[in-house]
DNA sequence: CTACTTGTTTAAGTAACTTACATAAGTTGC
DNA sequence: GCAACTTATGTAAGTTACTTAAACAAGTAG
């Protein structure tokens, strides 16, 4: 495979799949609309990645940050905009009250999961054609460049305390 | 392979890499200005999909739009940008003269490509591990995955002709 | 020639982040 | 025990990368 073609389209392709990321299709808002939910919740890719990782429990801001990839303020807005919405709740982590906890408001996973199905759905569709061999490829793809990010991230707060 | 473990991993990695791709690295910077290269442009991924884009000869603005995926104002500002720092230049189509040609500036091209080498770099690095297979793999799956937004955004352009 | 379409730009606005700073809580060392 | 420092979060202000609506110019069709 020409390596310099495949950089020229991971160069071209990425961008576009960083933004068609935040777009729920028409479909995606009438089936959140028809499930009973208020479809004033804009859910953004934060906000899927947040959802995702309190399924595995509760998150106190610092980690959801790291989990996201994104600062703490940034986590904190997108928070917000959660429990606005009633989805999630905050409290102080006993051991020790500077840490606010994240979590599913009682009730709210199962509405969240729905919430994502149409995105989901879309995904699924999209990877089908892809065989077990090709899906695992292209998941070690996307972390191998998720690590070059990463490895740039770390770069810059190298260069931050030099 | 756990094709729902698959879609999550998808929906928590792909914000990363958009977050990730406007992000110079400080070591791509330096080799910026070693180069004599006035390190004030910033080069967003936009860019780098403009100037990829006029590799392939001029285009008009909105022949832009489509392939950079975004509208034609936003080609506007992206353009401007660069026609500020002399690397690309806008003259009319003689055959249309609503048509707005941009093409390289004259010399630039070599200077883009030595701008964007530093991306181009450390996302060979990132994508070494692949084996051809792999890579073929990972290209067919990016490809699936923007057209799945292709299909989002048609459905959206119908929704607004009815 | 008029009405409509197409292409681009400008203006205004939004979403999704960032950094700097403020406040609260916890830790360390004297 | 207390001052100095560190850590966690939230707020405020700003930036970037888009969007849509509208304006203007050029082209097409009847």
């Amino acid at each position: 495979m020409d390596r310099e073609r495949l950089i020229d389209e991971i160069l071209m392709l990425l961008p576009v799949l960083g933004r068609g990321l935040g777009r729920p299709g028409p479909g995606e808002l009438g089936e959140i609309s028809a499930q009973g939910i208020p479809v004033d919740v804009h859910i953004s890719p934060g906000h899927v990645q947040v959802l995702i990782a309190l399924g595995r429990g509760p998150h106190s801001i610092r980690h959801l940050a790291e989990v996201v990839g994104v600062s703490s303020p940034a986590v904190t807005q997108l928070v917000n905009h959660l429990e606005e919405h009633k989805m999630v709740e905050r409290r102080h982590d006993p051991a020790d009250r500077r840490v606010v906890l994240v979590d599913y408001a009682p009730g709210m996973q199962d509405i969240a999961r729905r919430m994502m199905e149409g995105r989901r759905k879309r995904l699924r569709e999209a990877v089908n054609p892809l065989t077990d061999e090709e899906a695992r490829a292209l998941l070690k793809g996307l972390v191998l460049l998720v690590g070059s990010f990463d490895a740039v991230r770390e770069e810059a707060a190298g260069a931050k305390h030099s």
